[in-house]
DNA sequence: AATTTAATGTTAGCAGTGTAAACATGATAA
DNA sequence: TTATCATGTTTACACTGCTAACATTAAATT
C-alpha cells in the first residue's frame, strides 16, 4: 500500500527528469509523463515546480554543477596554462557528451537565470573558478582577467557549438555542415587546438 | 470576395513565421495561429510543410542567406586579415541582432538538416565563402583551411552564445552570467578582439 | 473544348500539452 | 486535540501538432 505522499518528489522529478532531458532532448519532456513516471498524478509536480521553466531551471542547475565540477581547477596549488586547456577539455567533452542538457544550460528555454537564485549561483560558480585561474596565472587587473575569462570561455563554447553542427556524434552523420574529417581532427586534439588559439592571450 | 485558393500562401507563410520567430522565439511559434493570420485554416499550412519541423526549416534557411550575406567576402579580389575580421563582427551582430533565428539555425530544432537541402545549400554557402577567403588568403593545403575556418567559426559563434548569456542584449539586463562591463567592452571592440585571438592562427 | 487529375484548400476530430481551481489527505505546530 | 499548511488528487479549459475525409479549382490530357 502507497501512501498518499510521497515523501522525495521533487528530488525524483528532478532525477528523472534529468535523465530524460538528456537522453530526448528537453523538448520532448512533458510534466505529465514525468509525473506518471513518478507514479503520480499530473499535476502533483505543480506543488514543487511553478512552471515547467523552472523544472528546466533545476535541470539546467544540475547541468552547470556538473560542469562546474569538470571544469574545477585547484586554486591553491599554481595555476598552470596547461591546466586551463585540460579543463578546456573538459569543458568540450562535457558539451559534447552532455548535449541536450548543455541546450538547457545555454539555450533561451529558461529565460531569465535571476528567476531562479540557484541556477544563477550554480553558473556563477563555473565563471567564478576559471577568473581565480586566471587570476593566478597572470598579474593582470580585474578587466583583462574578465576579458580573458569570457574570450576563452566563448572559444570552447563556440567549438561545442560547432563540433556539433559540423560532426553528428555518433555513428551516423552526413548532415552537417562542412568538413567532418576536420572536425574530428580538433575533437581529437583539443589540448593543441586550445593552445595554438590561446597563444596571444596568455603568456605563461 | 476572396478565392478559395490563396494564391501565394507557402512564401506568405515563411515570411510570416521568419517575422514572428524573430519577434516571440520560435517556441512561441504554432502552426494554426500562422493559419490564422493569413486568414486561411488551422490545416492549411501542412499543404506546404509536412511538419512544424519543415517551416522552421525554412525558417532557418532564410536565416542562413541573411547570414551569409552578412558575411560574403568578395573572393575575386585580394583578401585580407581585415576582411575575415570585419565579417566576423558582422557575424556577431547578426547573431547578437536576429538572435532568436539564430537559435532556430544552430539549435536542435532542425535535427537533420540533410533532409532539408534548400538548408544544407545555405547553412554550406556560409561555409564555403569563408573556406574561399583563407584559401585566397594563405597558400594553405585544404586541411589547414578547414582548421582556420572552424576556428573562426567556433570563436564567433561562441561569442555570440557567451554575450547572450552574460549580458541581455537590450536596456534590461542583470540575469546573465559574469561581468556585463567586459561583455559590452569586448562587444565595442570586437574588432581588436578577434584581431587578438586570430593571431597565431593567421600572420598575413 | 471537355474531362480527368493533381494541387490546394476546409472541416472534424484525436491525442497530447501546460496550467488553474477546487478539493482531499496527512504531517506538523499550536 | 485541534488547527494549519504542505502536498497530493480530480476536473476542466484552452491550446497544440497532426491525420483523415471531403471540397474546390487550376493544370494537364484527351
Amino acid at each position: 500500500m502507497k501512501s498518499y505522499h510521497h515523501g522525495n518528489l521533487k528530488q525524483e522529478l528532478i532525477d528523472c527528469a534529468c535523465k530524460l532531458c538528456e537522453r530526448d532532448g528537453y523538448t520532448k519532456l512533458s510534466i505529465r509523463s514525468l509525473a506518471k513516471e513518478s507514479g503520480v498524478s499530473q499535476t502533483a509536480p505543480y506543488r514543487h515546480f511553478k512552471t515547467k521553466e523552472a523544472l528546466y531551471a533545476s535541470v539546467a542547475t544540475d547541468g552547470f554543477k556538473k560542469l562546474s565540477k569538470a571544469c574545477h581547477i585547484d586554486t591553491n596549488k599554481k595555476v598552470l596554462k596547461k591546466h586551463l586547456i585540460e579543463k578546456g577539455r573538459n569543458y568540450i567533452e562535457f558539451g559534447l557528451n552532455y548535449a541536450n542538457t548543455y541546450d538547457l544550460m545555454f539555450g533561451t528555454a529558461v529565460g531569465n537565470f535571476a528567476e531562479y537564485p540557484e541556477l544563477l549561483e550554480s553558473a556563477n560558480m563555473t565563471y567564478e573558478n576559471m577568473r581565480l585561474s586566471f587570476a593566478q596565472l597572470a598579474d593582470d587587473d580585474e578587466d583583462t582577467i574578465a576579458l580573458k575569462c569570457i574570450t576563452l570561455w566563448s572559444m570552447v563554447h563556440g567549438l561545442v557549438g560547432i563540433l556539433r553542427k559540423v560532426q553528428v556524434v555518433g555513428d551516423d552523420f552526413e548532415d552537417g555542415i562542412g568538413p567532418i574529417s576536420t572536425a574530428s581532427a580538433i575533437a581529437d586534439n583539443l589540448e593543441d587546438h586550445l593552445d595554438r588559439v590561446l597563444t596571444g592571450l596568455i603568456q605563461s
